[in-house]
This record gives C-alpha cells, structure tokens and sequence, in this order.
DNA sequence: GTTAAAAACGAACGTTCGTGCTAAAATATC
DNA sequence: GATATTTTAGCACGAACGTTCGTTTTTAAC
C-alpha cells in the first residue's frame, strides 16, 4: 500500500472515533490534524473539501460495521440464529467499537434536516442497514422460524427501534440496563 | 410583561425552532440575531453565555412539551385513554410543532458525550420526560387496565423506543409509514 | 543515484465564532 | 416631564473555521 493511502486509512480511523464522540459537524479539519499528528493543510489535500471528507468518513464507518457486524453474522446459520449473531454483533459494535455511540445513529439526527451531499450519502447508508436487517429476517421468516405474520418492514421497525432505545437508555441510564431491555423485547419480538 | 422578557421569549422561540432543525450546537449567536433581527451584543446581553442560552432553550423546549404534550393529556380519561392521547399529542407535537424533529432526541445525541452543564441539563430533562411515560403507564396499571406482568420501566422503554423509531422512520421513509408503524406497535405494547 | 511525482508543511486569506466593552436609545418610575 | 433603569447597538478582541497557495520534504520509478 502506497504512502498515500496509509495515511488516509489513518486519518479516517481517528474521524470515526471523534465523529462518534462528538458528531459528524464538529469534525473539523484542524481538530483533526491535531489529533492525528500532521498540518491541517496536510491533511486537507488528501480530501478537497470538508464535504469530501464527512462522506468518506461515513463511508469508512459503514465498510467497518459491514466487516464487524454483517460479514461475521453471515457465517452463523441461516435465520434467527444470524439475526441473533447480528444484535449480539451490533450492540458490540456501538459499545466497544464506537465510544460515543453509533454514527449512523448520531449522524443521521444531526443532518436530516440539511439538504445536502453528506445528508444523502447518510440516508442511503442508513437505508442500505435496514436492508442488512430486512434480507435476515425475511431469511428467518423463509426457513419458517419465524412464526408471524407481520410485514419485513415492520418487523424491521420494531428491531431497529428496539436498537434505538437501547442507543439513547445506554447513556441515559447503565448499560446493563439497557442490555436487559433490549435482550428482552428481542426475544419478544421474534416469539410472536 | 416588560420589554425584556417579551423579546426574550421571542429569542427563545426562533431558537428552539432552529435547534429543532439544525441542533443545539450549530445554534450560532449571530445566526440567532439575525433571524429575530437584532444585534449579536443586544441579543447576547441577554443570557451571559452561549452555554446559559442552550440550558435556556431546552427549558424552553421542555416548557413547551409540557404545555402541549403533557398538560392536556392529563385532562383525557386515567388510563390507557391518557397515555394514548400522550402518544398522540407527541407525534403532533415532533410533527407539526418542531419542524426538523424532536429537540430532545437530537440535542441528546448531540451532547451525550460532552460533559459538561448543557449535557446534565438535557439528560435531566429527557429523565423528567421519560418519569411522566412511567407515571402514566404506573397509573394505567393501577387502573388495571394494563393486564402485563412487565415493570413500569420496561413499559416505558418499549413506548420510548418506539417513538425513537418514529422520529428516525418519518425522516427516512414517509411519516404515513413510520406513523403506521408506531400506532401499531404502541397497540402491541399496551395489549400484551 | 537521478529524476519525477506525491505528500506534507507553514503561512495567509476572509469569515464566523463567543465574548467583552462603552455609548446610545428605549422603557419604566415617580 | 424629569430621572433612573433597562435594553439595544456598535465596535473590537482573539481564536478557530475551511480553504488556497507556494515551498519543502518524502516517496516511488527508472
């Protein structure tokens, strides 16, 4: 690998981290440059505008959640086993991985009311994850271990809200807690 | 009402709107003046920092939940009738009243990883909020009209998150959908 | 080892940020 | 209507913002 690329796999890794501190906006370039040991100018010409940056960043977080979520939940057998793997696989992602919390969760809510480049990249990366979610649930209603009658769609809803709340009860109260939470109306929502 | 509280009041309001859209952060003293069309130091004299002005307008957004969100749902029926008309009255209010979303739910993905007065100040107040769902939910059970074996607290994390899911879904896909979504979940919740 | 290309730097740009002042204007009190 | 108080404006500050530039250093190719 090229000098080039090194340090812009550099870059990004740190962007990630603050980006799930401190949100996608106060991502600045200075900030930035501080924090990965180099000149804000230096650092500026690998990505030509801030623009440009903010969307390789959410790119680089969505390829690191497919490569620690997705892929390793593919290798479990196929339905509620893989989604199981996946939640496991996900709350793993957003506690350890992600200090401050997901950045698609994060980002989404600071630009989905800023008409723009980075605002559409996020919708279609978020829409691309509740993809990953809907392919392994109708995997699940498929090999008919999934006993319901309710739409993908919405059983997508309830197990990404579920996901939400356990996002937002994680900071507000322990993590044990909102592990509880969320464990149960998991279990509650594949046993109906 | 003197001169002083008057335009504070309206300082207030165009800042819980652009807070609504744009977050608590990007909330600029200048940008704020112009938009109520005064100067940056008239305005500022006002509150004493930036900081006291942010606690100011979650105040102001947690006043205004109360009043229409809150307040006249205690006028419906104890009970279930009550806590339906909470949901409700909370949809219009992140619907229509707050244009670009729920000021708790950003502000508090915004700052949860700050430290510092405005983050205490919003996890309190969305702590408070989260205490009137468990009130009301404490109250439908009294009522016997919540046939569950499920804690208050678990309840009320399947009613947040379930509004969580709303907020998120009604930017992503349409809001008929997410509001589809949501009214059906909520049944579930209260019927099990 | 020489040369061409890529990468990193330092300085400066015009803006905007939050925050102090002081003075003028508007309001309230008597 | 005069006086005291509150409210607003104007101006300046140092810092940080994203961005551009020309130059120097480092890497890659031959």
């Amino acid at each position: 690998m090229s000098k080039g690329l090194e340090t812009k796999e550099n870059i990004l890794k740190s962007a990630l981290e603050l980006t799930s501190k401190f949100g996608l906006e106060s991502l600045s370039i200075g900030g930035l440059a501080k924090s990965v040991g180099m000149s804000k100018s230096g650092l500026f010409s690998h990505f030509k505008s801030k623009e440009a940056l903010q969307v390789k960043v959410m790119d680089y977080a969505a390829f690191k959640f497919t490569s620690k979520v997705i892929k390793p939940a593919i290798k479990e057998e196929r339905g509620i086993p893989r989604l199981e793997k996946m939640m496991e696989l996900w709350i793993e992602w957003s506690e350890n991985y992600m200090a401050g919390g997901c950045p698609f969760v994060s980002s989404f809510v600071e630009y989905d009311d800023r008409p723009g480049v980075v605002r559409d990249h996020i919708m279609h990366l978020q829409k691309t994850m509740i993809g990953s979610f809907e392919r392994a649930i109708q995997i699940a209603i498929d090999e008919k271990q999934l006993k319901t009658s309710e739409s993908v769609q919405y059983l997508a809803y309830k197990v990404y809200s579920n996901m939400l709340g356990y996002h937002i009860y994680s900071h507000l109260l322990s993590k044990e807690q909102a592990r509880k939470n969320f464990t149960k109306q998991f279990r509650e929502i594949i046993q109906t």
